[in-house]
DNA sequence: CGCCTCGCTATCATCATGGAAGTCAGTTCC
DNA sequence: GGAACTGACTTCCATGATGATAGCGAGGCG
């Protein structure tokens, strides 16, 4: 009667969240991305329990998105450095953080992401590399892939009749 | 000693994991994005324990992401619909799509975002609105807000001197 | 030598999860 | 009009996951 794994299910939301849908697990690349690398760091920054801490970067080295590695001999020192794959996340973490600014931070943001040119707040938007026009829209829809298997098929087949993943419009 | 709340924390991102960062609430909103309303929906679709699920969406709809309301008085039957803010949470899902298809779909993506007038599959990027600039460039840092305490300025200063959120280069 | 740091591991009380079964209002079948 | 169904849950309970605290081992510091 363990935790239910996610891990085989097709859909890529939720393999992605077998790896860092834990408590924890994403504050923990957040810190990581922030520079932190050492286990008191983020420990300290976190106030975790180390045994839990322990756990998480196990996991987290286990999916592939931090490499442990020594660089002290004497005395003995790990580190905990994000690789390709976990760099890879950082857009995951900055969406998640406008979406949480936007929603739950009522006396105003305590992190902003601003152009390093000119200081003005940024205002992140989704968009395709392509054409640049924005994914919101309703011109681009989510379709079954080439490995998609029939729970999928009809997951995607009863989508309604508003556009991306189900939105109505965007309010302003 | 329960499971440790985030809801305190000053960092947005906290402030939304504390709100959608437990096991199966994003699985929950994935599918009402997909257009399920209704208990059995979401409970034949994730196979989750029906004890579970009634707790999850509950929270979610005291988290203002869902609305609980009733469609039928006889028999009497609920449905559970986005609020604004949970259709604002539809980015972070498309990103965390974008990424599980990158990384932990060998056969091939079972889920694509595509085009509505090519067919061709799109490929998201984060931009800022104002300008359209990449905002994965070194050119956007974070810094802290207006409401920014010590602890949240203490980590965006040990900010390495990599870019925004740490990252060291794009690898194609 | 005594004390401190870093990076953990060990223990243990308590909480959350998952599975199964039951409830309640009404609906449909025959 | 009674049996069987459906949808939306609630209750119960055996376990696994969490969180708090304590301790350990290798080494450094004065």
């Amino acid at each position: 009667m363990q935790r239910k794994s996610f891990r085989t299910m097709p859909c890529p939301i939720a393999r992605g969240l077998d790896r860092v849908g834990e408590w924890w697990s994403i504050l923990i690349l957040r810190d990581a991305f922030a520079g932190m690398t050492r286990f008191e760091e983020f420990r300290e920054s976190l106030g975790i329990a180390p045994g839990m801490l322990s756990r998480r970067l196990v996991a987290l080295v286990e999916a592939g998105l931090l490499e442990r590695r020594r660089y002290s001999d004497t005395p003995p020192r790990e580190e905990y450095v994000l690789t390709p794959r976990g760099e890879d996340f950082r857009p995951v973490l900055l969406t998640l953080l406008d979406w949480g600014n936007r929603h739950f931070a009522p006396e105003g943001p305590s992190v902003q992401i601003v152009d390093a040119a000119t200081g003005a707040p940024a205002e992140p938007v989704l968009v395709d590399r392509a054409t640049l026009r924005p994914i919101e829209a309703p011109e681009f829809r989510l379709v079954a892939g080439p490995a998609a298997g029939r729970g999928m098929k009809a997951r995607l087949a009863r989508e309604r009749p508003r556009d991306l993943l189900g939105r109505k419009e965007i309010s302003a």
